[in-house]
RNA sequence: GGGAGUUUAGCUCAGCUGGGAGAGCAUCUGCCUUACAAGCAGAGGGUCAUAGGUUCGAGCCCUAUAACUCCCACCA
C-alpha cells in the first residue's frame, strides 16, 4: 500500500485483477438462492452520463452486497441499439460525404448501421468499467443480437397470432425535418407567441357567414368542415348549411360536436382531419374527406392551388395576405400557443394520418395493473406506483411501427400477387396461399421500446427455456429512473406476465435524475453536465461513487457539483489512513482472535455490531445513503476518533496482553468496516484489504459482516466520552490552547478508582498528568471544574481562573438543568401524560428528572 | 385542466409507527498531538414555508394557503 491515497495508482490494475479472475461470473447453482439485475441498456452509441454513474452504481452497491452474503449473484450487462439516435448520427455522416439513405440504399445504410454498432459498442462499455461495477460481462447483450432478435420476433409473432397486433390508420406526430414519425415522448410541446386569426367563411346560399379561430391558417385547404358546439345558440339554426372555404370554391358543412367549445375563440373551429388528430377524430365520427394539404416534407400540395410547393410555415403570411386581400380576415389576435416539436431537430411537427402498427393494449395492461396492486411489483418510493397505474389505466394502443431503417424490421410479409399477410418465425419464401414468390416485407421497423420491453427475458435466453432463464427470472430489483416508468417499466411488466407468465421484477427501485447545483437538469446543449470519466481521472471511481450515493434519497433529484467529488475525496483518504495505521500496528497478526477484553474494546465491538445490524437494516430497506451515512459516522466518530486514539496507548505500552488485545480488536474492526464500504468504494477497499496481515484472496467475495444478538457494551466508556468532551469544552472555554497541557484531577461520582480509564482520560483530555482525588478538600488553589454525573475533573487554573466567569458558566448550567427540570416537573405533572404515554417513556422522564435534580444540587453545593 | 413532489442551520440534505431539533460543507477560535493539516479539538447558527385543527404531546397526522419543481393531457 502507498504512504498517500492515489486512486490512479490502483483502480484499473484491481479492475484487471476481477476481470481476469472472473470474479463477476454467475451461473446457475441450485443450491444457492439467486439474485438477479438486469442493467438498463445505455444506447450503444451514447456517452455515459452522470446518470449512468448513478444508476450502475446503485445496482452495483446491490449486487456486491448480495454477492458477499453468499447469494448467486447475476448482473446482466448490455446496450440497447438505439435505433433513431443512430440512424440520425448515420444520415448526418452521409450528408458530409454528399450521400443520403436512399442513395445508398437500405441494405447499405444497415452495413453501415452494424459498422457503427461494431465500431462504437464498446466505448460505453468500456467507460463503465472505469465505474468499477460488476455485471458479468460474458453476458453482455445487445438489442440487435442474434438471439434477441429472434426473441423479438418470437415475441411479434404470438402477439401476432393472438390478434393482439394490427394495422390501423392513426395520427402520429410526424417531423418533416427528420422525414420520420415520432413518438408522442419526442414530440415536446414548446409555448410560443403566436397569433390567433379569425377568419370569415360564408355560407354558401349567401345568407351569411360563420368565423371561425385558428392558428394554422395554412392548413384552411385540408379543411373539410367547420364544427360548432350542438348548444350553442349562435349557431344552432345554421347547422348542416354549406359554407364557402376561402380561397377556394369547395363547400364544407357547418357540423356541431361537443368538441367545439362555446367560450373560446368564436366557438366555431376548422376542421382538418388531416393535419389535427382531434379534427381526425371529429372526422371519424362525421364522416368526413380526409384531404393532405401538407406533404411529408412540410411542403403544401396542390389542394392549396397556388400556393402548393411552399413550405408550410413560410406560407402563412402569404394566406393571410390573400386571405385580408379577399376580404375573408376578421382580425389577427396575439395568442400563445404551445406547439409540438421534434425534440431532435426542434423543427415544429405535424400531425400525420398514416398506416401504422399497433400493439392492442387494454387486455395486456389488465394484468400489469394487478401485479402492482397486488404488491407482487412493488415500486420505491411507493408514490412511483400511481404514475405506473395511471399511465395503464388509461392505456391506448402502442403504435410499433418506425419508418426508419435501423432497427428490428417489421417481421410482415405481404404477397404481391394475392395480397396475403404473413407473419412467421422464419421468412416466408412462397405465399401459403396462393403459392408466388413475389413476396415483399415491411418497410418500416419496430419501436425500439419492443425489443427493450423483452430485455429481462430475452438477455436470459428466450426464447430459448435456457437454465439461466429457469434460474434467474423473475430478476429480483430493476433499478432505473422514473423518467421512463411508463416507456419502458410498464412494458417489461405487461411482456413478462404475457411470454413469461410471471412478473419480470419484484422490486422496482426508481433514482432521481442528477441535476446540475442549481439543480437545472444537465445536458449538452447548456454545458452544464459533469462527465465522470473526466471526474474518475480526477478523484477516482471510489470517490465519484461515494459522491452520488452520501446524501441520495431514491425517487429524489440530487443537487450535484464537483465539490461533492471532492468532499468524498476527502473522506476515503481518512479510511486511507486510519487503515494505514491499522496495518502498522497489526502485521504481527497471524490470526484474528476476540477475548481478554477492556472496556474500550468491548466499546467498540458493541458500537460495530450496531453499526452492522442498522446497515443491513437499512440496505434491506434500499436506504443506500443512511447505510453508508452510518457507516461513516461509525468508522470516524467512534473508530478514528476514539478507538483508535486510545488503542495508541496500548499499542506503544508495556503490557503485551492488551496489546494484542487492541491489535486482534482493531483488525477486527477494519475489515469490517472495510467490507461494509466495499460495496461502495469497491477499489480502495480492496487495494486495503490485500494489504492486511490476514485476509482472503479478494474482499469481494469476502463474508459480508452479520450482526450477532447479544454483544455487551460498556457504560463507563460511555460516561468516560462524557466527561473528556467536558474537561476539552471547559478548556476551551478557558481558551487554552492544545498544545497546553493542564493536570487533572478527577473524583469519581462512584467513589471507585477506574485505573484502567485514566490514562485515556489524560491523553484525550490534553493531560500533563492525572490524578484521582477522594474529595475536593484535598486539593488547594483555583481550579476550573468539568461536571458530568460520572465525575468531575478539576484543572489546576491558578492565574488563569476568572472567579467570574466560572461563576457564570456553573450559572448558565444551573439555569439549562432547572429548565429541563422544570419540562420534567411539568410533563409529569400532567396527569393526562401519565397515564396515557407509553410507560416507559414516563420512566425515562422520571429518571431523567432524578438525574438532573441530582446534578443540580451538586452544583448548588458547590456554588456555595 | 389532472396528478405528484419539495419547502428543516448560510449551502446540500437526514429526521423510522407522533415522545426533548440532526449530519456534512461553510463560518469563527485554538492546535503541525508519532494514520491523516485532505487533519484534530471546540464554538456559534433554526418561529422545522404560512394559518388553522386533532392530540397529554406535532417537523411528523388532518384542512386550507403560498412558492418552487416535475409528470400526464393538449382548447382550435
Amino acid at each position: 500500500m502507498d504512504k498517500i491515497y492515489e486512486p490512479s495508482d490502483f483502480e484499473s490494475r484491481i479492475y484487471e485483477t476481477w476481470l481476469k479472475n472472473k470474479y463477476f461470473a454467475s451461473k446457475p447453482n441450485l443450491s444457492k438462492q439467486k439474485f438477479s439485475i438486469v442493467m438498463p441498456p445505455p444506447n450503444v452509441t451514447g456517452k455515459a452520463h452522470v446518470g449512468h454513474a448513478l444508476n450502475n452504481t446503485i445496482q452495483d452497491v446491490l449486487v456486491r452486497r448480495k454477492r458477499m452474503q453468499g447469494f448467486e449473484a447475476l448482473w446482466i450487462p448490455g446496450t440497447d441499439h438505439a435505433a433513431i439516435a443512430t440512424e440520425e448520427v448515420l444520415v448526418k455522416a452521409l450528408k458530409k460525404e454528399g450521400l443520403s439513405k436512399d442513395l445508398v440504399g437500405r441494405e447499405e445504410f444497415i452495413k453501415r448501421g452494424e459498422k457503427w454498432y461494431a465500431d462504437y459498442g464498446d466505448l460505453i462499455k468500456l467507460q463503465l468499467q472505469k465505474l468499477g461495477i460488476s455485471p458479468d460481462w460474458d453476458k453482455t447483450a445487445f438489442t440487435m443480437d442474434e438471439n434477441l432478435c429472434a426473441a423479438v420476433r418470437h415475441a411479434f409473432v404470438e402477439y401476432y397470432k393472438k390478434g393482439y397486433i394490427y394495422r390501423g390508420k392513426r395520427s402520429v406526430n410526424y417531423c418533416p425535418s427528420c422525414r420520420t414519425t415520432i413518438s408522442d415522448n419526442e414530440n415536446v410541446y414548446v409555448e410560443q407567441n403566436t397569433f390567433l386569426w379569425h377568419i370569415r367563411y360564408p355560407f354558401a346560399d349567401g345568407s351569411g357567414e360563420v368565423v371561425i379561430a385558428t392558428t394554422r391558417p395554412e392548413t384552411l385547404f385540408g379543411d373539410t368542415a367547420v364544427a360548432v358546439n350542438p348548444k350553442d345558440p349562435r349557431y344552432k339554426a345554421f347547422i348542416g348549411k354549406d359554407l364557402i372555404l376561402p380561397l377556394t370554391d369547395r363547400k364544407i358543412k357547418l357540423i356541431a360536436d361537443d368538441y367545439s367549445e362555446m367560450d373560446f375563440g368564436t366557438g366555431a373551429v376548422k376542421i382538418t382531419p388531416a393535419h389535427d388528430p382531434n379534427d381526425y377524430e371529429i372526422g371519424l365520427r362525421h364522416n368526413l374527406d380526409v384531404i393532405v394539404c401538407i406533404d411529408d416534407e412540410g411542403k403544401l400540395t396542390e389542394a392549396a392551388g397556388k400556393f402548393k410547393g411552399m413550405d408550410r410555415i413560410e406560407a402563412r403570411a402569404l394566406i393571410e395576405e390573400e386571405l385580408k386581400k379577399q376580404g375573408f380576415l376578421v382580425k389577427v389576435e396575439k395568442y400563445k400557443n404551445k406547439v409540438g416539436t421534434c425534440e431532435r431537430c426542434g423543427s415544429m411537427t405535424e400531425p400525420k394520418i398514416s398506416t401504422q402498427w399497433f400493439v392492442k393494449m387494454e387486455e395486456l395492461a389488465k394484468p400489469a395493473i394487478e401485479v402492482v396492486k397486488e404488491g407482487k411489483v412493488r415500486f420505491i418510493p411507493k408514490r412511483f406506483e400511481k404514475q405506473y397505474l395511471n399511465w395503464l389505466e388509461n392505456i391506448k394502443d402502442w403504435c410499433i411501427s418506425r419508418q426508419i431503417w435501423l432497427g428490428h424490421r417489421i417481421p410482415v410479409f405481404y404477397c404481391e400477387d394475392c395480397g396475403e399477410q404473413i407473419v412467421e418465425e422464419t421468412d416466408p419464401t412462397v405465399c401459403p396461399v396462393c403459392g408466388s414468390k413475389h413476396l415483399h416485407q415491411d418497410p418500416d421497423v419496430l419501436d425500439t421500446w419492443f425489443s427493450s420491453a423483452l430485455w429481462p427475458f430475452s438477455t436470459l435466453g428466450y426464447p430459448k427455456q435456457t437454465e439461466e432463464l429457469k434460474y434467474y427470472y423473475p430478476t429480483d430489483v430493476l433499478v432505473t429512473g422514473y423518467d421512463i416508468i411508463t416507456f419502458w417499466v410498464s412494458k417489461m411488466v405487461f411482456s413478462g406476465l404475457e411470454f413469461m407468465k410471471d412478473i419480470p421484477f419484484k422490486d422496482v427501485l426508481i433514482n432521481g435524475i442528477v441535476r446540475d447545483a442549481k439543480g437545472i437538469k444537465m445536458s449538452k446543449h447548456l454545458g452544464n453536465g459533469i462527465d465522470p470519466i473526466e471526474m474518475i481521472a480526477k478523484y477516482g471511481a471510489d470517490a465519484l461513487r461515494m459522491s452520488l450515493i452520501n446524501g441520495m434519497s431514491m425517487g429524489t433529484d440530487l443537487k450535484y457539483s464537483e465539490d461533492r467529488i471532492k468532499e468524498a475525496k476527502i473522506f476515503i483518504n481518512k479510511i486511507f489512513n486510519a487503515s494505514k495505521f491499522v496495518i502498522s500496528a497489526t502485521q504481527n497478526l497471524k490470526e484474528n482472535v476476540l477475548n481478554n477484553l477492556s472496556e474500550k474494546d468491548k466499546w467498540i465491538l458493541f458500537n460495530l455490531n450496531k453499526t452492522i445490524k442498522d446497515f443491513n437494516k437499512a440496505m434491506d430497506k434500499y436506504n443506500l445513503s443512511g447505510a453508508l451515512g452510518l457507516l461513516m459516522e461509525f468508522f470516524v466518530g467512534k473508530f478514528c476518533d476514539w478507538y483508535i486514539e486510545l488503542a495508541k496507548l496500548d499499542l506503544y505500552g508495556e503490557d503485551e496482553k492488551n496489546k494484542l488485545t487492541t491489535q486482534n480488536v482493531l483488525l477486527k474492526v477494519l475489515t469490517d468496516s472495510l467490507k461494509m464500504f466495499h460495496i461502495f468504494i469497491p477499489f480502495v477497499t480492496e487495494e486495503i484489504y490485500l494489504s492486511l496481515p490476514i485476509h482472503e484472496k479478494t474482499i469481494m467475495l469476502s463474508k459480508f459482516p452479520e450482526a450477532q444478538n447479544r454483544v455487551a457494551s460498556s457504560k463507563v466508556f460511555d460516561e468516560m466520552i462524557k466527561l473528556i468532551k467536558a474537561i476539552r469544552s471547559l478548556r476551551t472555554d478557558y481558551k487554552v490552547p492544545d498544545n497546553k497541557r493542564t493536570k487533572i484531577f478527577v473524583e469519581f461520582s462512584d467513589g471507585k478508582k477506574h485505573t484502567d480509564l485514566l490514562a485515556g482520560i489524560n491523553k484525550l483530555g490534553f493531560g500533563s498528568e492525572i490524578v484521582v482525588i477522594n474529595s475536593e478538600k484535598e486539593l488547594d488553589g483555583k481550579y476550573a471544574k468539568a461536571i458530568s454525573d460520572f465525575a468531575v475533573a478539576y484543572l489546576p487554573m491558578n492565574e488563569l481562573v476568572d472567579e467570574d466567569k466560572e461563576r457564570e458558566r456553573k450559572q448558565k448550567e444551573i439555569e439549562s438543568l432547572l429548565f429541563e427540570i422544570q419540562r420534567s416537573e411539568k410533563m409529569l405533572s400532567n396527569p393526562k401524560f401519565v397515564e396515557k404515554a407509553p410507560k416507559s417513556l414516563v420512566d425515562e422522564e422520571r429518571n431523567k428528572l432524578e438525574k438532573n435534580k441530582a446534578l443540580l444540587s451538586l452544583l448548588k453545593k458547590d456554588s456555595e
